[in-house]
DNA sequence: TATATATGATAGTATTACTATCTTTGCTAA
DNA sequence: TTAGCAAAGATAGTAATACTATCATATATA
């Protein structure tokens, strides 16, 4: 039996959609590898064109430009993210450990997810880790947000604040505390890579340290 | 009596200092101007040569490129608030007092400090808020950080985190707390600013609001 | 007065970020 | 079977960016 995963993008993101045709496939699977190898300043339509083995012209008549690209590609990530963090939590009643469950996906990389050829996760990952924030900190953020551009990483946020809120209902930052648990288990996750005197897990190198702390730091907040 | 303020910038981040000259002085005046109004990637060389009224090639007898300006730019911004921080918080001898005034000003914009005629501070603290990630979210941030361009960054968060554990010596991730306390006092005014949903913010925008989040979410942290 | 230093003026290059146009390929509906 | 259309390939061109190089001039200092 074959697999599929579908995820529906916001429209306004491609000219042209990729998930259409074989070469927007390789679009979106080749500026995965690519972005993830140069960084995302460095990475140019040109170069996405010639490792694909097409031409620039090619690649703009499905994006507008590489910021466009980026946005796609992070919010498919928060989307995918989403799926899983729904369909592996919904069964669960007791929502303290919903919310364990939650985190532990936010924080911990993952294998590649067979279901979606064209995208492989675990690179994805390292991207959302290094350059996610880049698809929001721009001069032109407000209209992006008005084309729903960051729904998916929105709505992401939303559920965890939901199950923060299902824990305790008294408690008065669930959305802040869910953005903060977010973003910090890519931030601690760069840091402890790459800036590791800015963590305590700079010798252990190791994700379920992050864990740990996110847990401690969320069930503490949280706590009646 | 006329005051001033000097920070010793690491050397490696210019070509030639730009506090020991009036062109230097601008370019590191305008540049805070600029990268505000425009962003970091619409900022050039060009524009900010334009707008001090000098040449390209005379900006790159300063800065290498356009990131090392921003290292420098956000460096000093960290320098300036460590200085701060510890100049208002050494004589403070109850720890939990300390830290809750850490927080508070890593957390609450500043007026422009006059020791400085060529920092804008309330300006460069918006652009920390909006670009400040961006100098290490690089592919050369193992380089950058070997040079020691994010000392004044760690040295802050090493203060931090020293504070937290005078609170609780047994607590278990005072660094990690620590840059998320700096992190977030930016990530969340950010998001209070741009993408309200995000927050539990957005409708009285309020500075002091985040200052409440934080202060909740770390005192329950180290809660003995 | 000689000299070093900072700045100004100008020019030039490779790359980036596009836009435009024309041709070819391959599928589909009459 | 063919006409027609959409996707992709090929090629060209432009303005801006990110630099580097050179030569002249002003100013401070020894």
């Amino acid at each position: 039996m074959e697999l599929s995963l579908n995820i529906k993008m916001n429209e306004k993101l491609f000219l042209r959609n990729p998930e259409q045709t074989d070469l927007g496939k390789n679009i979106i699977l080749f500026s995965i590898q690519l972005i993830h190898e140069k960084g995302f300043e460095d990475f140019t339509f040109k170069k996405l064109a010639t490792a694909i083995g097409t031409t620039e012209a090619g690649i703009y008549r499905y994006f507008e430009n590489k910021h466009k690209l980026l946005i796609y590609i992070t919010a498919w990530y928060w989307s995918w993210l989403e799926y899983r963090v729904v369909t592996y939590t919904e069964n669960i009643t007791d929502p303290l450990e919903k919310l364990r469950k939650s985190i532990k996906f936010l924080a911990t990389s993952v294998e590649d997810d067979i279901r979606t050829s064209h995208v492989n996760e675990k690179i994805l990952h390292q991207i959302i880790i290094s350059e996610g924030s880049k698809a929001y900190l721009t001069k032109h953020v407000n209209e992006d947000n008005q084309d729903q551009f960051f729904k998916p990483y929105k709505d992401l946020c939303a559920i965890i604040g939901n199950y923060i809120l299902e824990c305790n209902p008294d408690y008065k930052y669930p959305r802040s505390l869910a953005t903060t648990i977010v973003e910090m288990a890519h931030i601690q996750n760069f840091f402890m890579q790459h800036l590791p005197a800015l963590t305590d897990f700079g010798k252990s190198k190791s994700e379920s340290n992050i864990l740990e702390f996110l847990e401690d730091l969320v069930f503490h907040a949280i706590k009646k």
